[in-house]
DNA sequence: CATTTTGTTCATTTTTTCTTGAACAAAGTG
DNA sequence: CACTTTGTTCAAGAAAAAATGAACAAAATG
C-alpha cells in the first residue's frame, strides 16, 4: 500500500447527495423498509458511476453487513442492477431508475405476497363461518363477505396501478 | 357491586373474532401502523354493537393507554365513528367499513403529507442544483429532474386510486 | 494449492417503536 | 361542591427491528 497517499479513502458526501439520500431514506421508511436500503438506493441513484459494495460502505459509513443486506433487498425488488466492469473483480451496482420497474418490484415483492396470504386466511374464515350459529352470526357472515369484496378490489387496484405506470 | 356474579367481566374472543383481528393486525402492520390499531379496528369491525373504550380494553386485554392512543389514530384516519347511545355516558365506537373511506383516510392522512414534504425538499434541491458546477453536475441535474417527474406521477396515481374506489 | 480478495450470514448490540400504567384533567352526578 | 366516572398524556419499561462486526464460505490469483 502506498504510504502518504493524498486522497481520502472515502470521499465525503456533498450537500446534494446528502439531500437526495435523505429523501430516499424517508421514502423507503414510508414503505416499511430499513433506512439503510434508502441510503444505498439514494447513493446509487445520485452517483453516475457504478459502485462496489466497499464503495457504498465507505461513502455511507455503514457496516458491510448492512450494505450486503440492503443490496440483497434492493436486488430482490429489482431496484438495483449489477454492472460488470471489465478488469474489476468486485460486483458494481447501479440504481434502476424507472419508476414503473420500482413500483412493480414493490407491488410484486411486498404487497402481493400479503394479499395472497390474506386470501388463504379468508378461505379458512369462510369455512368457520359456515358452521357458526352463535349469537350475531349473521353480522359476522356479512362482514366476512365484505372482506372478500375488499380483497377482490385490492387485487384489481394493484393491477390498475401497474397499468397506470405502464 | 353484585357478589358472585355469573358472567365474566370480559367475554373471551371466539375463533372467528380472533382470526379477523389477526387479519387486521397484519394488514395495518403492512401500512406501518401499530399492532394495537389493527386489534381495535378488527374488533370493532367484527362486533355488531358499538363498543366503549373499556369494552375494548377488556375484550382485547390491552392497556387503557394503548386503546386510547389507538382510537385516536383510527379517528384521525376516519376509520372509526363515534356512536352516541342514549343513556350511556361513555363514548361508543363503530368501525367505518367502507373501503373507499378507509383508503381515502390513509391516503390523505399518511401518504399525502409525505408527498408534500417531499415537494418542499425537491424545491430546495433544485436551487442547490442550479449553482452546482462540480464534477458530475449534469448527471445530478438529470436525476433531480427525474425525481420531479416521479413526484408528479405519484400525485396523479393517488388521485387515480381515489377515482378507482369512488 | 496457499493466499488474498470478496461477499454473506448471523449472534450480539444498538436503536427505534410500541405498550403500559399511573398521574392528571375534564366532565358528569347527587 | 365533593365525589365519581371517563378519557388523555407521558415517563418508564418491554418488545421489535435494524445495524454491527467477526466468523465463515466462495471465488480469484499467482
Amino acid at each position: 500500500m502506498p504510504v502518504g497517499t493524498v486522497e481520502d479513502k472515502a470521499l465525503a458526501l456533498n450537500d446534494i447527495e446528502i439531500s437526495v439520500i435523505d429523501l430516499f431514506v424517508r421514502g423507503v421508511q414510508v414503505l416499511g423498509l430499513p433506512k439503510s436500503v434508502g441510503q444505498i438506493y439514494g447513493l446509487l441513484f445520485i452517483t453516475p458511476e457504478p459502485l462496489s459494495l466497499d464503495d457504498i460502505v465507505e461513502r455511507l459509513g455503514i457496516s458491510k453487513g448492512s450494505a450486503s443486506q440492503g443490496l440483497k433487498i434492493l436486488k430482490g425488488l429489482g431496484a438495483v442492477a449489477t454492472k460488470y466492469l471489465p478488469g474489476e473483480r468486485r460486483d458494481h451496482y447501479v440504481a434502476q431508475a424507472q419508476l414503473k420497474v420500482l413500483v412493480s418490484g414493490f407491488v410484486n415483492g411486498e404487497l402481493m405476497p400479503h394479499l395472497e396470504s390474506g386470501e388463504d386466511r379468508l378461505a379458512v374464515l369462510l369455512e368457520d363461518c359456515a358452521t357458526d350459529e352463535t349469537e350475531g352470526a349473521d353480522f359476522r357472515k356479512e362482514r366476512i363477505e365484505r372482506l372478500r369484496r375488499w380483497h377482490g378490489r385490492s387485487s384489481k387496484l394493484l393491477k390498475t396501478i401497474d397499468r397506470f405506470l405502464g
